[in-house]
DNA sequence: ACAAAAAATGTGCTCGAACACACAAAATTT
DNA sequence: AAATTTTGTGTGTTCGAGCACATTTTTTGT
């Protein structure tokens, strides 16, 4: 039942050579409307599936794909993404394909779009994109869009239509599972949603953490407690955070929507002995460290290393296998506490 | 630089045939001394590795993998199982491997026997085993050693040197997770550890559970907190538990360590309207339905999907891929509220 | 009716590894 | 020294898809 028909096998069925058979299975013309009805009637009973190993064998062509991501010099947080596409490349590497990363400075546009030129000048099959400056990635992407080069991204999302997939979270949702978990730590109270970035291009992940957890609350009608939103900056966050404590002494929660918890709860370990309860975002060494020393109750993980490999494995696939593209992959929202931090490395 | 070379190349470099170079690659003997050290030079010098693809397509030998699985239709906690190896069956369709799923009753060792009896007679290149009846699986193994069978298992752990490689969870920890979440829901009180099953084949998985449980709670010295286990059958759930929860009023959480926790909400949401926290495993329907109503506040999920596929596929890449075999396999331990719930199935 | 063009069909080579087999060159035996 | 065995080496085929090219059949034009 399950037996692999080949070609062969479908020509001599329908008494025709596999040359023709080729033809009809590619559509390239050519063909009598008496062979093609014999051949299609084959088809009809048999299931067909042409065997992969062997056209990739015979396949010449050599698929380029770049992967656009922000230096990991720059901010550890993309660290684990430079191993997701290792894995990907350990699992293509038999194929033809060359898989290859660019980093930028996520401080500065300028050097996104340096990037983005150099890899328009070796003209890929695809690239997969961190759209971290939404402005210049539309444009950037329309580009690409002209030249035939098919674009995938992930982590930030941005509408364009020539996004082929999309891999991420759900932020709104992760939002959420945020104030859940506080929600479980606390039962009232003021709860502060501090975002900390250097500039703006993370400001729509930022702002959709925090509509969904304060959707939680709205929701769930928690009107015991109250919810203030605190900007800050590297740079101020030692005095505009310390001021911050000291102007609401009564701060029981503090929800963190980007990967530097770590530097609220260094600050916070030196300033207060008051247990406040701590949730972030990302598993980076730092984050973890408190999650250990019970400083930090949570840490939501990105995945950014499932992001990244997937992000990758879904046009190398569609090259490869001819595989559909997915809209959007959404990865699950992990819920870190310190005892099973370990097993998410 | 990392071109890629082929025997051809070698054999070129060497200034021999192909065929020599192919017998030292897999050292066939009957080559010179002379003709060994020309190619072992070349060898040293470039990065020799095989086309995966070309071996692949030329081998004829198909490679057969028995999965021995307990009937979903006797416990639903077998289900995703189902979908796992349906997920490596798809992805290894293109090679010459065979996977079948075996089924037999969970609550009959009779039926374990035969289902591995029809197994032999089939004699696979290997199988992957549930082992529910530890002395059984233990004799069972011993059989398919002597057979040349390899034998992998997932979910139950069996200490044999037989075994390749496991694909599980730590139970230890993943007892120390539930501890750490009930923890956070309560500061103090009674909590039930409670079994249910109805023979004793997960006695281990249970108490390995329960030991980190209570392991968690000892070491944090969490003296205002009060343990005590409770062994449940399904014909006696109702009498029994409603009896324990009229001896203990002051009773506060519940951790099941089976997927059951649903059979205790369900009573529990007909007897008390007291707010018990209660922690349980796997994301079945009704465990899920149960989350989504408030009334179990956490699931820690197994993954059994992502255990069959991983145990089928690492029985297939060592065939097709001569990958080496991991000794064992320990997924994370995803915690579940209803918040993030959806993203897991 | 016959040549030329067009359409349809079949043949044969390629990809790279694996292995059977044929053949040659040494090493033994008689 | 001739016959035979052993050892070494190269050649050729296979796997299945894909595609170029050769060949056959049909159609069209004069």
């Amino acid at each position: 039942m399950d037996k692999k028909y080949t070609i062969k096998d479908i020509a001599q069925m329908a008494g025709v050579s596999k040359g023709t058979v080729d033809r009809v299975l590619h559509n390239r013309g050519k063909v009598s409307p008496a062979a093609l009805e014999k051949i299609n009637e084959v088809l009809n009973v048999i299931d067909y599936e042409p065997n992969l190993i062997a056209r990739n064998l015979k396949s010449t062509k050599i698929y380029r794909v770049c992967v656009l991501l922000p230096d990991p010099a720059f901010d550890p947080y993309w660290l684990p993404c430079v191993n997701g596409i290792q894995d990907a490349i350990t699992e293509f590497k038999a194929y033809s394909v060359i898989i290859e990363t660019h980093y930028f400075n996520p401080e500065s546009t300028k050097s996104f779009l340096k990037v983005n030129e150099t890899i328009i000048s070796q003209s890929p099959d695809a690239v997969l994109l961190t759209p971290l400056f939404h402005k210049e990635t539309v444009e950037i992407i329309k580009q690409y869009d002209e030249l035939g080069i098919m674009v995938n991204t992930f982590n930030n999302q941005v509408e364009s239509s020539s996004v082929k997939s999309f891999v991420g979270q759900d932020l709104h949702k992760s939002g959420r599972v945020a104030a859940s978990l506080m929600n479980l730590i606390l039962n009232k109270g003021q709860i502060a949603i501090i975002h900390i970035d250097e500039s703006l291009k993370n400001a729509v992940h930022m702002q959709e953490k925090e509509k969904g957890f304060r959707n939680y609350f709205d929701e769930k009608e928690l009107s015991d407690f109250s919810l203030t939103t605190l900007k800050l900056k590297y740079s101020n966050i030692e005095t505009k955070f310390t001021a911050f404590l000291e102007e609401n002494p009564d701060l029981s929660g503090i929800f963190i929507t980007t990967s530097k918890a770590y530097q609220i709860a260094s600050v916070l370990s030196l300033a207060t002995t008051k247990k406040i309860a701590l949730i972030g975002y990302d598993l980076i060494e730092k984050n973890v460290n408190f999650l250990n020393q019970g400083k930090v109750h949570f840490l939501i993980h990105q995945n950014q290393k499932r992001q990244a490999y997937l992000g990758v494995s879904t046009l190398v696939e569609h090259f490869l296998f001819r595989k559909e593209f997915p809209d959007t992959i959404l990865l699950p929202i992990d819920i870190i506490n310190s005892e099973n931090a370990s097993f998410y490395f």
